[in-house]
DNA sequence: TTTTTTTTGTAGTACGTTATACACTTTCTA
DNA sequence: TAGAAAGTGTATAACGTACTACAAAAAAAA
């Protein structure tokens, strides 16, 4: 009709015709393979490019590759996670390559299947964000087809890694609120059913604190709160802890969106941050800078992550076979919602501005 | 090593064997198709199950369906295209195709090589949200491939649609803010250097806009401040109202991350919302609801647009061709960034009010 | 020269699946 | 009970690309 798009989508064998080749020799051309001498290869590409030659990845992936990464996502809503698939788009699109971001759904076995399925569709490689489960079972998948875990430490032969050093973040954060004067300071951890083992960013972070409170002598002040690292989570964190009788200073919660939470719960109460309570997150997500909100929180760099992934994925997918485990440093971001805790009640801001 | 999964991927053509009969019929049984016994059926089944056998995309894209749809979104960091992913997602599941993502990056030429892209990746149909570019090429794409545009008004033959109905959406803030006793209400617009036609979102907003002033007897007051629809786009607009000798009473962002940009522009020069300037947004994002910013919008129930076009592609797939356009009713939230403009509080209020 | 190596190009098959065409049964219809 | 229709299973040709062999030609070494 149009113009003839409609008509019958050009193959491989459509441009050797026209170029009056092979298509072996026009396969080469595509591939950029060894054998085609500089009058052939020019012959060819001037074929594709008249024809409009578009290579059918389906047909690629069933004898080399697809030209096709992807990266597994549990939540897109989550913000960091769209700052990492932004960071390792940025790296593949350099590289020629495509990502395709699979939203998996909540729960190990969404994820799991989410994997088998990208196997099935061919891609070269996938990078999985803060996956559950067992290194075992990462291992095993990670043998059959390249793959880098994002935000998940430790190491395996089979499978790189990217994180950031979540210890040492949670610890700027405590550092913090120390410096400021804080000694009975909460942490809101994420807690799973599942058998989690010490590499997930949260088993990191939650050591991150515990060390950090015992180097500064206040082991016994040590105050986790088992929850959940969403909105709903932090939410009924913060309800807890202010139902408690002797409250904390401070609440550091692992993840800005649970913190987000337990500001909810504090707002909802007619508690002032920081003036009552102090709150501190991680992530350092967009949101978080927002005037009225400004946070407190550790940034990791997001997108810095990201390339890194990208780029690892990539070697890995050119052949590199042993393993990289990258480990980026985050920093600290004072924002509003900590300061210095109340000395004498009502008092407070006496006590506080000349901190 | 491990199992056996490192073999070799059982075949369809294993399967067969197994099941001691033709590959024919097993592809049957895998595709659900006309012509096998219920005893055939449990029999290959259970095979499948035992060698473990999971069908090759990239091989049933060679002459059948991948199973497979993808969504076009250029800025996952949107936290309502991912809500609409979410929604798709949720009726892919149901229907058990899988969706994948495809992150385009911004730009129409980035947009019209990722949909290259996905076809020549065996898509069986894809969603764009918001596209640039003209109807024809949408068409044109369109007759080659399922397709559903999401947020953009208008039908095509060969395309199917679903969108919010911006324009009582925009008219039902207008109708808020005049029923609250603003008469100066600006709005700010996204405006693109390309062509781009009445059927996109912004254009139908703006029109509402302009519309409910014009309904209401404000057709004077109409004040369309050009901007772009992100946060920095939103802070200048911000910036430039402020500047203004005759400034409004009352803003109107077209989206709430522009709105969250005219916040910030308000919080940074002092400006007390919503005592001495109401604004409000549009999109009902998540960080809209949050206590602190709290701010009055219009929710377009993302998910079950989401839904909506999912179920929509999925029929496309299936072999309807007449098109379908779905029009959802947006509704108003208010919040507590509008309120009755200030009659008598400052004295400036005085001389600007009866204007 | 002749032999060996390198370069350049081609034939042809494999990849895993779908789907068309057909053969053979069984069940309905008249 | 013949004939038609419906049900059940198989053989086999695509689908578009990659790649292993191998042949032919050109270049280098002897």
């Amino acid at each position: 009709m149009s113009k003839g798009s409609a008509d019958k989508r050009p193959t491989i064998v459509d441009v050797a015709r026209h170029a009056g080749v092979s298509t072996a020799a026009a396969s080469k051309v595509l591939r950029d393979a060894y054998g085609v001498s500089p009058e052939m290869k020019a012959k060819v590409q001037a074929s594709m490019k008249s024809l409009g030659y578009r290579p059918l990845a389906s047909a690629r992936g069933m004898r080399g590759r697809t030209h096709t990464v992807a990266v597994v996502v549990a939540d897109l809503h989550n913000e960091f996670s769209s700052l990492l698939v932004e960071g390792i788009r940025r790296e593949c699109e350099r590289q020629k390559y495509r990502l395709l971001a699979a939203p998996a759904g909540s729960g190990k076995d969404a994820q799991d299947r989410m994997v088998e399925d990208l196997v099935d569709r061919g891609m070269d490689g996938i990078i999985l964000i803060s996956p559950l489960g067992t290194d075992e079972e990462l291992e095993t998948v990670a043998k059959n087809v390249p793959m880098v875990v994002l935000g998940r430490h430790g190491s395996s032969p089979d499978l790189d890694s990217v994180a950031a050093d979540d210890f040492t973040g949670a610890g700027l954060v405590v550092d913090h609120l120390v410096g400021l004067g804080h000694r009975r300071i909460a942490y809101v951890n994420h807690t799973t059913d599942g058998k989690n083992d010490a590499r997930l960013p949260e088993e990191v972070r939650v050591r991150g604190y515990v060390d950090a409170m015992i180097r500064h002598g206040l082991g016994d002040g040590i105050d986790i709160v088992q929850s959940q690292w969403s909105q709903e989570g932090g939410e009924e964190a913060g309800k807890l802890i202010l139902s408690r009788p002797d409250r904390p200073t401070a609440v550091f919660a692992g993840c800005d969106v649970a913190a987000f939470g337990v500001l909810t719960a504090l707002w909802g109460a007619g508690i002032r941050v920081p003036d009552e309570l102090s709150v501190a997150g991680f992530d350092n997500i967009f949101t978080s800078s927002l005037a009225p909100i400004s946070m407190t929180t550790v940034d990791q760099s997001g997108l810095d992550m990201g390339v890194a992934a990208g780029r690892l994925l990539l070697e890995r997918v050119g052949g590199r076979t042993d393993a990289v485990n990258t480990v980026l440093r985050p920093t600290l971001v004072p924002r509003e919602t900590t300061a210095a805790p109340a000395a004498t009640g009502k008092v407070l801001n006496l006590a506080r501005d000349d901190a």
